[in-house]
DNA sequence: CGGAACATTGACCCATGTCAAGTGTCGTGG
DNA sequence: CCACGACACTTGACATGGGTCAATGTTCCG
């Protein structure tokens, strides 16, 4: 989930090269790119788009997320400060990326990370393990779609958001949501009833605490990551339905 | 996100260039590569293996999946002939990789691999091409399991074999299915019962035809695929809750 | 023949999506 | 300042889809 994001932040070192020199012509460089500002709501590309510029958030945060054939919207995962979207985009953009609140971005020309790139000899073995990063980051989101309960999917949520926070040198414990409930369910595919109940749930059990709607606090953390590991000990978590099930084939191969 | 990836496989045939002569080297350096074979069931490696090798599929098909803290198995991809395995691991396998047939694979040790693309950018390329499909096939799961009628993942699991099966210059209608229906089940995120019903029900519906368990032929292509994008047309395909919701949140940005 | 593995089908029921109603909370305009 | 609407969140009641259990059929192999 997270995942997918972080993996995002350090694309662009691996684009232009590892070596501090260049490393430091790109840190420049976008500490000169125009700044641009995305109100809440507003789009920042949509499907389509020509992919122009690749962007690093430096406030707020962004939704990235594809709208399917029947009108069902899939968030694929959320970007926040640090992070990049937009990168590697050629020709042009294949999802939407959305703000979900004030947000202000960095614009990078395609054209200069290119021209970057074409120097570097380095490159093509360095994308290849940006890729293989990528690859497993999409497979864990496969697993955390995987048969898991609502209270599975939305402690491993919040997990993961707290793990983030503190990557960034914040509050491990106590953060503010940026996304709605409804996000949330796209993101985890849920309903937004459901991922409401699932946090009363979390928050009945003494598991966190939720002074305002958005704000979080991180009670027992250890059980939130048994509850989202589907650990044997936090089994009342899972439907009784997987929980037989979780019994019936311990594994195989 | 998954579009940067998609994009940044193409970026090495810009910073590279493809010639004939290192193709030949390639293919000829994995005709001498050594043949393994695995029988049904047997793995090719496991998680925590050290990755020693790269293996591409001869004859015969692989299941990669990975078990859950629960017990869970999640199969994230099949590997066919042509197929390579154990690509983008670093220092060992993050997954399983089972032969659900009787298999044969070449084995690539992987310093030899690396030596070779630091030459040879073809290599690399052909590396990228691999992980590239991997990752967009990865990048569909996690739509297909979105919330999806089983209906419609059935049909598009189907149809993902059977263009699969066209590109390799076989019968697109007709072909069989080298897993099992739990392996189907465990790849869809359903119970092997719920597999079983819907072959059944897109048999009866004449979508399909099933001469023995696991040899298919479609009968009506066109018609999966509108109700593997869950289209208009075929919205009985999906269960009448998700049907309201298609039309009460078409839209979103 | 017998046993194992896989597949199918029916019956049941619970978890989760849907509908509906009520409760904040925010921003705008009078 | 309040009134109002828009929007997000919560909670309850209900329906149902798909997982579970159980029984049977089919295939394969020793």
């Amino acid at each position: 989930m997270a995942v997918a994001v972080s993996r995002l932040v350090r694309l662009p070192a691996i684009v232009v090269g590892i070596n501090a020199r260049s490393a430091v012509t790109f840190e420049q460089g976008i500490a000169r790119a125009w700044l641009r500002k995305v109100e809440t709501k507003g789009h920042v590309f949509t499907e389509g788009d020509p992919t122009t510029h690749v962007y690093r958030v430096e406030t707020g945060a962004v939704a990235l997320y594809k709208v399917l054939a029947d009108g069902q919207r899939q968030i694929v995962g959320f970007a926040y400060p640090g992070d990049f979207i937009g990168l590697g985009a050629h020709g042009e953009h294949l999802m939407n990326a959305q703000a979900i609140k004030p947000t202000r971005l960095r614009c990078l020309p395609v054209a200069t990370l290119r021209q970057l790139s074409a120097r570097d000899p380095l490159i093509g073995f360095k994308l290849y393990e940006a890729l293989a990063r990528d690859l497993a980051a999409t497979r864990d989101l496969v697993f955390t779609k995987g048969r898991r309960s609502p209270i599975e999917r939305v402690a491993g949520f919040l997990l993961a958001f707290s793990r983030r926070n503190g990557e960034n040198g914040h509050d491990r414990r106590c953060f503010d949501l940026p996304m709605t409930r409804t996000d949330i369910g796209d993101f985890l595919g849920l309903s937004v009833e459901t991922v409401s109940r699932t946090f009363t749930n979390l928050r009945m059990h003494g598991l966190i605490e939720l002074p305002c709607t958005n704000h979080v606090k991180l009670v027992d953390i250890e059980q939130l990551q048994s509850i989202a590991d589907g650990e044997e000990g936090a089994l009342w978590t899972k439907p009784m339905s997987l929980r037989r099930l979780a019994c019936r084939r311990p594994r195989r191969g």
